[in-house]
DNA sequence: TCCATTCATAAGCGGATGTTATCAAAGTGC
DNA sequence: GCACTTTGATAACATCCGCTTATGAATGGA
């Protein structure tokens, strides 16, 4: 009962380039696998929807009409464009395209991802990545608002609809430079954080609560001197002689192989950081879950 | 039964289109002129068929998957394709695109056509026109075969599911330079021609043949010196005082108005040449249906 | 003129497409 | 927290579409 119908069939566009090509019916119903009614019945239909024949029947043969010479090239052209919508479908199925969007404390952004990355780029690369580094508060909520597909967090909470997996564990050190009088030591006492000036990341971060609440409930507290709101400048100002850094042990663990940094625990104390991967239960996204994979194998 | 269907269904991908862009599926229904649960079908059926979600239903809220980001550009360049052939259609019907092909004989196409096809690319400049001339024969062969459209021929034979009306009347007639003593006369006695150098078309050409079959009715032969295959070399001849030219009318009656050439009957004799236009009974093509209006108006 | 070939038409069946009616769930306001 | 509204999904159903087989008509060739 609908009066027009704004699209012409799909099926009969390909009836027709088939017929042009073939220059016949029965031969374009046997290349498409079809019988010669209905090659016939769907001719006839476009021809009427359009108004106009697109063949000149002089007796058996069929020659298009200049209309159909006209028409010829837009119906390949819609009719490709329908065929590579189902390829665009399927080539993201195959991972020959497509999008993932993580999210990533610093942290692991910076020191742990990239090597992860540069293999998934290795096996895929045509998925294009996007990666955004924040606070876990910010990426829970990114990943709860579907913006971003994968987080790697702290938080510990459950999120519903969520699933998680240990991603990486690391702890806190304690990191002084070569010629520091700690320098020999396995590990120090908390008590004599105080002792030095101490460099930390600013309060926000979660590198800084951790430490923070450690401290707390072994009734201690620490002066920092420093804050900064950067791994690289905490060591540089370490190897500079500026004062004790804390920071995670896979920040310095490259500058602790050379040499140029030392790397101390906290005697008696559980400075543990464990990065989760969350994902959705569900992640509708071929190239998420091989993201996903590739992080957790 | 069919296993496999290679395309989307375009109403799908429009109803995929509209969801994404009004950001739900009641309102698309609404401006899609359908009810919610078609929207819904539409939109289950796409995600079957491509085996993944596009929309991400939290609660009652749809975001598009990453899935759904990719392929919309896709089922918009497929949407638009569709419509564009429609289109296409249309602007064929509306004159406001497409192309017809005629054939004229060769006087028809020098001498008469171009002021009519002008005024044709006046009133439809997006039409284009392929003008073939050529002899009788192989025109009138041309349109049986579909070829060209239109043809403007002196054939007198009729066509089988062809039609014709006459186009233009013109007869041959005798050209002489000023200075030529029959410069004065209206008409010459057919006898004449035998003393005169005669320059003619060559043998081939309707033109000669008309003049030969009524010169040979009245019992006479005509020994031409020049035979020429242009109109123009004929007029260029007898103005250089080569001898006296036989051609149509129309060929000169731009040279006889500023009267460097004249023309003159021949007395007693009719050599009328009768211009046809020939078409198809139905010609399938808005534009050479325009062409042909126009030739007639 | 007969025969083979080719396209068009008729009739029928199964599935697709859209409808109305109804349900479930998520926000919303008190 | 509870009723109410809003919104999407589902069920049942009517209709139309698209394909089939069977048959007819017309053309072209021997």
């Amino acid at each position: 009962m609908n009066g027009r119908r704004p699209f012409p069939n799909p099926q009969a566009l390909r009836v027709f380039l088939c017929v042009a090509q073939e220059g016949s019916v029965g031969r374009a119903a046997l290349s498409l696998g079809m019988t010669q009614p209905g090659v016939s019945q769907h001719l006839q239909a476009l021809e009427n929807q359009i108004g106009r024949a697109l063949f000149h029947r002089q007796g058996r043969r069929l020659v298009l009409t200049k209309t159909g010479q006209d028409l010829l090239p837009e119906a390949r052209r819609a009719v490709q464009a329908l065929e590579e919508f189902m390829q665009a479908a399927q080539a993201l199925e195959r991972l020959e395209r497509g999008r993932v969007e993580i999210g990533a404390s610093t942290t692991m952004a910076v020191y742990v991802l990239p090597r992860y990355l540069t293999e998934f780029k290795r096996l895929y690369p045509e998925i294009r990545i996007k990666l955004e580094s924040g606070s876990s508060e910010r990426l829970t909520q990114r990943l709860l608002q579907g913006e971003i597909e994968l987080a790697v967090v702290e938080a510990v909470e459950h999120l519903e609809g969520f699933e998680r997996q240990l991603f990486y564990e690391d702890e806190l050190v304690v990191i002084v430079p070569p010629e520091h009088p700690w320098a020999r030591k396995e590990e120090i006492a908390p008590e004599q954080l105080a002792e030095v000036p101490l460099i930390v990341r600013e309060p926000g971060a979660m590198t800084f609560r951790v430490l923070g609440s450690a401290l707390e409930q072994a009734g201690l507290e620490v002066n920092p001197i420093f804050y900064t709101d950067n791994h690289e400048v905490t060591k540089r100002l370490v190897l500079e002689g500026a004062g004790v850094g804390i920071v995670s042990s896979v920040v310095v663990r490259p500058n602790v192989r050379v040499g140029n940094l030392r790397a101390l625990r906290l005697k008696g104390m559980e400075l543990r950081r464990l990065f989760w991967l969350f994902y959705p239960k569900e992640l509708g996204n071929p190239a998420a879950e091989a993201l996903k994979n590739t992080l957790l194998s």
